[in-house]
DNA sequence: TCATATAACTTAATGCATTAAGATGATAGT
DNA sequence: ACTATCATCTTAATGCATTAAGTTATATGA
């Protein structure tokens, strides 16, 4: 049996010190060259890979991985393109930096668990779980947040007031009758009009920035949203939103302009919409939110907000590392679709 | 400035040793229930949320974290449905044993990196990176792999040779001409033809064991597989798919079968015969493989091999986690559609 | 009453590494 | 020739916890 292999038992058998063992992977300056090469050579030879991360992590306090907690469950977000969008721009990123990324659900996992091997999180959408987010605000690791905000921590997101409002304002129209697909409005597993039910969260989540954008943008065109045009869905997946569209294209009187808060609801509608005969945009306009590819291929090319989560993804990586404290918005651009 | 939080600090704090500490939160039998709830009270009070993780795994070898290494890129897997099951069920099993998943692309990571932080690696998918192999197999944790073998190494997987061979056996005719839509069977980044470039990895690649099992299937049936017949596809994607089955169906003599060696695969092509405008399945018939929702959305729907990707997952954590070293085979399902 | 078993804690060795401070010998400057 | 400097390596304290073995005090039994 061979005998385990430390910085300790390879200093042995090398007949030096563990320190000098240790300057050869972590200091080269600190020892001569011939050593260190003679040391690294040993240690190949001995299968001996480096230092233990465990015991380095414990010593400096860092290990070089960083985990993303995203808001919903693990397999949602990586369905949904611009959940999976950003993820792509953070690891590429976190790549970039030689670092690992630690991807884990907020719904199922405690960060408790794993906060001891990790440099710190990257918090991507509002939980709603609120002992995650006592936990987020408790840790003593850095956190980032992502599209929502956190008392003390920094941020990355865009000003989804302004955005919704932009890609409201460029359609509506005097005499539009309007609805509203929002995105988790409401504390409700199904699709459903909000009513005056209590809304969720009123302070950060990105739905109810949105949702005041348009509000913003119908006042300035004199319109208001009657009561059941204003509907929550749960999760931005196909189901939950054609639920709600078919919904909506239903009503008395019928919508002449949809607001989605999602290209994946924009999307769903507008099938529903065709699906009824409805010509678009003659009959209907329809508005998303998100900007992902799916929307190009797709006619007509849907109005829409979009907002590069892939570099959104890189940049909230890039305000992890550094030292800055402050949140920042990211630029948006809307596009104008076949859609309005 | 408060005082860093340890075991040691809290044990001062509360007159007590460091091990009764450690008893409290990890052996309540060493202890009693009075002191025990004692300090887990003033624990809670202090804000020490318990041992840290790190020093715990240095101690004791085990972090409660399993990696699971994707042969393909993170992005790539994150959009390939039959992956995303999988990786549903891994993680759906490991949260019931509480553990954590770290989820990683075997393409940009190196395990070493992170060996030190988990209890062991699921690597799903025959890796290109022969480096990797090579690290797996050295690995002192412990090591899973999913379809495909690594000597030494449990492994769990279905028999692709048989099931490509059932499938195979129950569409073939006498007189048909067949074509193959492979994946990953030599080393080139576009969609063409295998002809006679030296083959990948013969020996443990899902893609050449259904191969074999298509090929067998052909045999019976008196049929051959003619040279340009037989096509390589780098990765099971939409794009590539069509490329290669545009090609193919524009060959004289046209395919009168196509074996498609996933379901992403088996549709692309669908649609591209049916752009031709030919009728599936009387000019036509087409075979998928693996088994996914949109399959059965689609019309008409395909003739393919089911293999429950998400109870895949959780038998591969099963697997991981018993002490069994035995490799296993799950069952599969030929379901006949439209296409066939 | 005294030996013995048991419950409830503590002591101290250990896991694997980092790093400031110290030791040693060679080189250089005057 | 003597001191200052530098490169190179070692010593030893430290990070945060686990756990076998040891210590007390209390309970049990004859």
């Amino acid at each position: 049996m061979t005998t385990k292999l430390t910085l300790k038992s390879v200093a042995k058998t090398l007949g030096v010190s563990t320190a000098t063992i240790s300057n050869a992977f972590n200091r080269p300056d600190q020892l001569s060259v011939a050593l260190r090469e003679k040391i690294l050579g040993a240690c190949h030879e001995l299968g001996y890979l480096g230092p233990n991360k465990a015991a380095q992590s414990l010593r400096t306090g860092s290990s070089g991985i960083v985990a993303v907690i995203l808001s919903d469950s693990l397999e949602y977000m990586v369905s949904d393109p611009v959940a999976s969008q950003f993820l792509q721009g953070v690891s590429r990123e976190l790549e970039r930096h030689h670092l690992h990324l630690l991807l884990f659900s907020g719904q199922a996992t405690n960060p408790d668990a794993i906060s001891d091997f990790v440099d710190g999180f990257i918090c991507y959408g509002a939980p709603r779980n609120t002992g995650l987010i006592e936990q987020l605000r408790l840790s003593k690791k850095r956190v980032l947040t992502v599209d929502f905000d956190l008392p003390g921590r920094p941020s990355v997101n865009i000003d989804n007031e302004q955005a919704a409002f932009d890609s409201a304002i460029a359609v509506l129209r005097d005499k539009d009758t309007v609805a509203v697909l929002g995105l988790r409005l409401i504390d409700a597993a199904r699709s459903q009009p909000v009513g005056d039910k209590p809304m969720w969260d009123n302070q950060s989540s990105i739905a109810h920035r949105r949702l005041d954008g348009y509000l913003r943008a119908m006042q300035q065109r004199g319109l208001t949203l009657a009561a059941d045009y204003l509907w929550h869905i749960p999760e931005s997946n196909q189901n939950y939103a054609r639920e709600a569209a078919k919904a909506v294209l239903a009503m008395t009187p019928r919508p002449t302009v949809l607001l989605c808060m999602s290209d994946l609801i924009g999307l769903s509608a507008m099938r529903e919409a065709l699906q009824l005969g409805l010509r678009i945009p003659q009959d209907i306009r329809v508005v998303g939110f998100d900007g992902i590819a799916e929307t190009l291929r797709y006619h007509p090319t849907l109005t829409s907000v979009w907002q590069f989560s892939d570099a959104k993804g890189e940049a909230a990586v890039r305000a992890f590392l550094s030292a800055d404290d402050s949140s920042q918005l990211l630029p948006y651009q809307l596009r104008l679709g076949e859609s309005s």
